[in-house]
DNA sequence: CGCGACTGTGAATGCGCATTCAATGATTGC
DNA sequence: GCAATCATTGAATGCGCATTCACAGTCGCG
């Protein structure tokens, strides 16, 4: 059998069903005005040729395509990938679906946005990867509204939504201060992200708050995954010489739990007892029991609502908004990696029913 | 601005170039028959005129959209979060794109496959979801090559792909018993999967054939996820008056990970000394050091080289094969969760190096 | 020097559908 | 009962591009 075969066409269907092709066009529009006897004539002689409409085609017409374009810079987080999925079952609720472009973690993703561009995408969602403004004007002169996700980029017209780091990063700091401790480390990613840098602005500022010197705060950065920050833990704590810090902050929950890993397994230190140690995210992989990882969480289903209002799909003619940048409020999770100093007690996340689904 | 704005077409740019449209349209086709000189004219007033050529319109000429479709039915399970990440690597690389599809685990894909059909989809990927022969056939009369992954249909047109289930759980077994197992559990994932049910088959067979008899073989199902093992293991291992099985089958590794923290922080049991534990897929979770999963090791990139070898995406016209099935070979993989007799010492896994990615 | 074999080119066509337009019959309001 | 509205309908058109076709130069080889 041909490869090419017989796909039937609305005219196909329009001959069996004696009417014409643009009543078989009517029959599948929903709205449009056609007599319920002829569309039920119409479905029945699709049913028979199994016609499945070309998308493709009315998309020709129509300029739009339901399709939604999702660059992926890091999958090896467990952030994005949940963050992928919510987007493809809400997208999907909304009839349109994700296409996919994984870009290396960090890089341009200019070539993604062009490939997109190509596909007549009615919508582009950035994470965890650079842009260029080029690119940004690009879209936006035809119309197409692009969303960076979990990041912004300053001076970019390009609209964003994320929660507050900064303000996150302070909520790290003042945990660790209430739990005493006095010295202090970070593990950071991307240093070209602004996610990573607010974490650490915030968190550094609240330290220095307190008279603690930025010089004294010791940072190593690693690639912004599990094994990368596995490594960086043991740059850090590695060296039994040197004073060790009694508090480390990861920037994000899979860098924290491979700094854990490594902390307990290969330095066989206890935590929170000899060191206490952070996350940020609060990914369900940071609530299992090896980790019970006290973190900041990110308010997932808000930030992707909020992300679909700015696309605002349904009125594809309503200008796209430039710049927008409403850091949305996180919120301390205490678990079990930081002591929870009295005054907090009350806050102990309760995971008990929830699913991760 | 106007959503609906100026996108330059290649007529557009062909009047720009002082050509005619065929021009422009040859220039942008590699192989085609356009003189060295006239394409850089048509590249530059291109470049001038920020002209993206409309892959939408000409896959309605080409009858290729260059999409394929990846229907996935558990994000929730890392294997399949690889899995999507490997083939939109690779698909990529080869000039394609990935269209998701997510549905309920378990749960009919017809749906999903006619949304994908109006894409007018250049193949179909299928994970973890059931299938319809009706579907099979939509695709195969259209010439869409349709691929199971990790999967089969008995009975069913579609080919597959998939690692040799059966055995891998006779391997499990086979550790289990060399480790001195005398009594046996399982949890179980979706009744409906065959690779779910070749494990089990595999695993029981195996026993059997050492005296073993089938009733003695504890089985609770549980959703295939994280928690739903979790659940599972209390309902198995909760219950202080039963003895207590001293080998535990995970179907998967997120299953087995999901019992493993239930068994210990949960019911305070030790692994391997109470209770011995082994997983399915090898996914790099299982390395971490809080499980160090002694599992059997899916040959993904295999896999995927193999889907798309079946897809065969560059010969369009050459006839899809029907029905091949043929199971790659699994490994097992030595860890930390069963004990390893001498027999094996060889074969430990050595994890170092190995990077997530 | 001459004729077939090529290469490069533009005009024209069609892919499958949504939409516009004008026409039809049906229904309503007064 | 008559004009005015309204709901349906089909023919025709165009979306942006690849491709076919016919034609004009070019080249090679004898």
């Amino acid at each position: 059998m041909k490869r090419i075969s017989s796909r039937a066409t609305s005219f196909d269907v329009a001959a069996l069903a004696g009417v014409s092709q643009s009543a078989v066009s009517r029959a599948f529009t929903p709205g449009s005005s056609i007599a319920e006897e002829k569309r039920a004539k119409v479905l029945e002689a699709a049913r028979k040729l199994n016609y499945v409409p070309n998308s493709i085609a009315s998309s020709l017409t129509t300029k739009r395509t339901n399709i939604i374009a999702l660059i992926l810079g890091n999958m090896g987080n467990p952030f994005y990938v949940h963050v992928l999925h919510e987007f493809s079952r809400r997208l999907q609720a909304l009839g349109r679906q994700v296409l996919i472009f994984t870009v290396d973690p960090g890089s341009e993703s200019d070539e993604a946005i062009l490939r997109a561009l190509q596909y007549q995408i009615d919508g582009v969602i950035l994470t965890a990867a650079q842009l260029s403004t080029r690119m940004t004007s690009l879209c936006h002169d035809r119309g197409i509204p692009i969303v960076l996700f979990n990041r912004y980029i300053p001076g970019s017209d390009a609209s964003g939504v994320r929660c507050d780091n900064v303000g996150g990063g302070r909520l790290i700091a003042e945990a660790f201060l209430a739990a005493g401790a006095k010295s202090f480390a970070m593990i950071t990613g991307d240093p070209k992200g602004t996610t990573s840098q607010d974490r650490v602005r915030g968190f550094v500022e609240r330290l220095m708050e307190e008279g603690i010197r930025r010089s004294e705060i010791e940072e190593v950065g690693g690639q912004s995954s599990y094994d990368g920050a596995a490594q960086a833990a043991l740059t850090l704590f590695g060296d039994r010489a040197r004073p060790r810090p009694d508090a480390l902050f990861g920037i994000n929950d899979i860098m924290a739990m491979g700094a854990v890993d490594a902390l307990r397994y290969r330095l066989g230190l206890k935590i929170p007892d000899d060191l206490m140690v952070a996350g940020f995210d609060d990914i369900p992989e940071a609530r299992r029991s090896p980790y019970k990882l006290t973190t900041v969480r990110q308010p997932i289903n808000q930030m992707v609502e909020q992300t679909l209002a700015l696309m605002h799909l349904d009125e594809p003619d309503r200008p796209i908004e430039r710049g927008i940048d409403m850091p949305l409020a996180s919120r301390l999770i205490w678990r079990s990696t930081i002591p929870v100093p009295p005054a907090y007690r009350s806050d102990i996340a309760d995971d008990a029913g929830m699913d991760e689904g």
